[in-house]
DNA sequence: ATAGGCGCCTGTAAGC
DNA sequence: TGCTTACAGGCGCCTA
C-alpha cells in the first residue's frame, strides 16, 4: 500500500491526535515483528515525522518509535480483523492493521538506527532541494540499471514505490525500461518535476485507495488518487492521452506499466 | 554491479 | 462450482 504520500496522509491525520499526549502502553503478541515497544509506555509524543515511507515517533526521554507500514499496514481509529497491535493513548486508542504483517515497528533511542539500515542508507526526501536534476542525473549516469529500478531505490531517493515510480516516469515521458546512463540531462529534470507533482497531487487526494481497500485513512476514508492514475494497473486499456493500450513488463520483479508511444 | 529468485504473510482475482 | 495459480503499495538476503 503506502508509499510516501499515503505515509504522509497519514502522518497528517495521526498527529492531532498523538502529538503531546502519553502512550500509555502498545500491545501486541508478536515481540519478532515489533521490536522495543515496550520503552514508549508511559511516554508523550513530542513530534511524529516522516522519512520516506518511515512513521517516526518522537517520544519524550530522548526515544524513538520507528514504524514501516510495509505492503498492507495502516493505522485505524476502530479495531478490524486484522489489528496486529493497539497503542493505548491517554484518552483512546489506535490501531495498527496489517493484513500481510510485512510491517515492523522498533523502539529505539532517538536518531539511533543500528537497527534499521534502510533508514542510515536512505537517499534525499523528494520535495528536498538535494533531489535535484544534477543529483538524479549523476545517479542515472553510474549505473546500467532501468530508471525504474533507480526510483524504487530509496537508496537514491525516498518514497517511491511503484505505482508513483511508474506515474511519474509516464508524465515525464521516459520508458521505464530505459537504461539510467542512456537518460538525458533534459529528462533527468522532467523526472524530478514529475515526481514532485505527482506525489504532491497524490498527496492533496488522500492517496490511492486500491480495488483491495487495504490502504484507508485512519478514520476509514479512503483516498482518490487512485482514479487519476494513467498508467498503473491499466495494462491493455488506452493510455489517456494518445489511446494506445498500455503495457505491462517486468522489472526488478515487479509489473511496470508505460504507454509505448508516450514514453521513449 | 546487477539481475533473478526466494522469503516473509495473507487475501483476492483470474484461469482451467 | 471448485481447485490452482498468479499477483499485490515493500524490502532483505542469497546466488550467479
Amino acid at each position: 500500500m503506502p508509499e510516501l504520500p499515503e505515509v504522509e496522509v497519514t502522518r497528517r491525520a495521526l498527529r492531532p491526535l498523538v502529538e503531546g499526549r502519553r502512550i500509555l502502553a502498545i500491545e501486541h503478541a508478536d515481540p519478532e515483528r515489533y521490536r522495543g515497544t515496550e520503552l514508549a509506555h508511559g511516554r508523550r509524543v513530542e513530534t511524529l515525522g516522516r522519512r520516506g515511507k518511515f512513521l517516526l515517533f518522537g517520544l519524550e526521554g530522548g526515544w524513538e518509535l520507528i514504524v514501516h507500514l510495509g505492503m498492507t499496514g495502516g493505522f485505524r481509529l476502530a479495531p478490524t480483523p486484522h489489528t496486529r497491535a493497539v497503542f493505548r493513548l491517554e484518552d483512546g486508542a489506535l490501531y495498527y492493521h496489517d493484513p500481510r504483517r510485512l510491517g515492523r515497528i522498533w523502539g529505539v533511542p532517538a536518531g539511533d538506527y543500528r537497527q534499521v539500515p534502510l533508514l542510515l542508507r536512505m537517499g534525499p526526501e523528494p520535495f528536498d532541494p538535494g533531489f535535484s536534476p544534477a543529483y538524479l542525473h549523476a545517479r542515472l549516469r553510474a549505473t546500467r540499471r532501468p530508471v525504474k529500478a533507480v526510483l524504487l531505490d530509496q537508496e537514491v531517493v525516498a518514497g517511491i514505490g511503484n505505482i508513483y515510480g511508474d506515474e511519474a516516469l509516464f508524465r515525464a515521458g521516459v520508458r521505464p525500461t530505459r537504461r539510467g546512463y542512456r537518460v538525458r540531462r533534459r529528462e533527468a529534470e522532467g523526472i524530478v518535476e514529475a515526481v514532485r507533482r505527482v506525489l504532491k497531487e497524490a498527496i492533496a487526494a488522500g492517496g490511492s485507495t486500491l480495488k483491495d481497500q487495504s490502504y484507508r485513512r485512519p478514520d476509514g476514508a479512503i483516498g482518490y488518487f487512485q482514479v487519476r492514475l494513467s498508467v498503473y494497473g491499466r495494462a491493455g486499456e488506452p493510455c489517456p492521452v494518445c489511446g494506445t493500450p498500455i503495457r505491462r513488463v517486468r522489472i526488478q520483479g515487479r509489473s511496470a506499466h508505460y504507454c509505448p508511444r508516450c514514453q521513449r
